[in-house]
DNA sequence: CATGAATGAGCGTTCATTCAT
DNA sequence: AATGAATGAACGCTCATTCAT
């Protein structure tokens, strides 16, 4: 019952592709620590569990989708400001990371559980059409970054964005384990305790220190 | 039936203890992608269900266990190698965590999952007497590393190990989503293809070089 | 497999609902002592386990709606009778009684095991909604019969029913004592035994003779 | 380990055998709702799990003694009151009956619990035994009512004891489901609600008023 | 006698997926 | 295209009972 006006055209269907991308988004955000089931996402979008896999052929691509739409936005705006001509240094790098992956309270947790999808759940087809995508947009920053900063050798561009990657997902899981959600009462020992975002920080800091030395970054 | 022979002394339950974690960390290896289940264990383990009961109070705190026994073995070395009397450089640090982390196979995918479990579902008690162990090793290896690196700033050697952890454990979970381990025929596009130790490698370096500069590391 | 005429209408679902308690009665019947598990009641009814689920949700509340069948079954018969305008006596009532409750095997064990259940399995909310819709019949039953025996002092027609359902409940129990249903065999002994009915209608005739005084009672 | 002085002798049996009792009693009492599992009665006997099945067959059967005991002495008084020489009226019984039976605390829960054990987990051998010595306390009791109270026929004296013991647990069931134990918050309607004591009270005077008329009953 | 390690069937519930409508 | 009823394997965990020690 209450059957939805049809998606007929190309883009109602991107409508409905995206309103439960949408879905999933929003339900992830209220319990960042668990899977959104089918159901959850389904009745969040307004529409019925099996209408969900008229668009996605399993929930965990639906999930992939959905991390790549965020990948896509971090890497637009990266991308965009490395090709345009403004002057570029570390600390608009910095920047436009918190402001798409730091800060965007969806981007960590949902990355850090997609390359465990990879693994497992996504089809190799699925898998490898997707990492093609990341691999474009990664070379085209990499080389972007070259062009930025003249220290960084040939090629290593796209390495120190991958390292940086790395720092910031690897950071912010052992920031995740700090916190005990329910019960914020006990107390984990201080020494263990950092902030997330400044830690990161300094960490990226010391990393393109040791690889794009002095020019560039803050004094 | 197949009742093995009991476990009466404290050294034959240790045993068992410590085949339990074995037989989990088959299974692991096996499947690194999937938590393996308690039956899973059981069986591998050669022991009924229940019996999994009899030494650890759930799923979770096993393989927490298992993760510590990981963990333990590696700052152990690492311990005992920055109190040591022999001069200590980079190269040695990065030996030993080669040994302990990157080449058993089992330590990073073990400790990504560990991370999820702690905030989620084991007990508030129990995750902060695992903390508190985590912290005293960490400190003592921080203090260690002052001691051999100089130009680290008191209290950095605490923040570069954690940042080296983050590094290591980000990287493997990019690596990993590399491969797509059943069926290793689909080609992921080369651009984003990297040999994890080798550029872990790298990674640590400039990270080490960005906090430590020139001395102890390789020219 | 085997997927049944699915229950897209409101009167289908309410079948499968019936079908349900249909087969959960069977069950109880076979063996009065158990409760029966939701996989012995899902395969009673023809339908996966799953679905018991979408129909209930939870084992209990499904024993506490067989319950609520058949106490309103029975309230329906009693209130008609008693706000009928037929003269009414104890002869009436007891053989409504009879018919409802103590002819009907099914009655008193599922009674004397929802009682148990209020107080533990039942969530509030349910508990409390369940009790108020009794309370609303017993209270028009208590009402009726202070109607039809006017000996009975204000209020306590409501007493009255009560007490009496105590003795039914409680003598049922005494009485399945006695049974041995497996092996019949075996012999109790003969100053225990008693025919259940009988001696519930000595009883009741007893309490209500007590309340009421000799009006409307058999000589 | 931890060998407790062995009860050789048939008198440290019988402690063992009390100690069982006992400890199951303290547990009912603690958690009066929920079975004490096997392991939770050794535990607080301070004995070794299966050193429980040197002393009963089962845990039912270890249930069923407990209940016996509390039954022995309420008729161990009841007999004692009605075999001695002083008057009896209906109050003297009453108060008996409150002291072993509605104000002890585990005496209730308990039978209703063994009624329903009788007919499912009990072997019959076991419960045939057990009835019969039920018999024979019933038989005493009842022939030492007839004599104190003449009014009752000859037989009606065990009738009459029966029907009292099925009204003090039907009703004790009944209040029993007025509790929402874990959240009172949550209201039951009011008209369903009475005070167990009281109300038993009225309702064994108007039952045993029905039986023995006015004489020996309170005015 | 006493122990307690080992057993394993059994439980209620969830949820991704299918497919008749 | 859209629905949602139906599925059933999978899960972690309990606990009465057994029996080697």
């Amino acid at each position: 019952m209450a059957i939805r006006q049809r998606a007929i055209q190309a883009e109602d269907k991107e409508e409905r592709h995206q309103g439960l991308l949408d879905a999933a988004e929003r339900l992830l955000l209220r319990a960042p620590g668990a899977m959104p089931s089918v159901a959850d996402v389904a009745d969040e979008a307004g529409l019925a569990k099996g209408t969900v896999y008229l668009y996605f052929p399993s929930k965990e691509e639906m999930l992939l989708a959905l991390h790549e739409r965020n990948v896509g936005g971090f890497f637009q705006a990266l991308i965009a400001l490395l090709e345009g001509k403004a002057p570029v240094d570390f600390g608009r790098v910095l920047a436009l990371t918190h402001e798409h992956m730091v800060d965007a309270p969806l981007f960590l947790p949902l990355a850090s559980r997609c390359f465990g999808l990879m693994a497992q759940s996504i089809p190799d087809e699925a898998a490898i059409a997707f990492k093609q995508r990341m691999a474009d947009r990664l070379q085209r920053a990499g080389a972007g970054l070259e062009r930025h900063f003249p220290s960084i050798a040939p090629g290593a561009g796209l390495v120190l964005l991958r390292h940086s990657y790395a720092l910031i997902l690897g950071l912010w899981q052992m920031a995740g384990a700090q916190v005990c959600p329910l019960h914020p009462t006990g107390e984990a020992p201080a020494i263990l305790a950092f902030d997330y975002p400044d830690d990161l920080d300094r960490a990226l800091l010391a990393l393109w220190r040791g690889v794009v030395g002095d020019q560039g970054m803050p004094s």
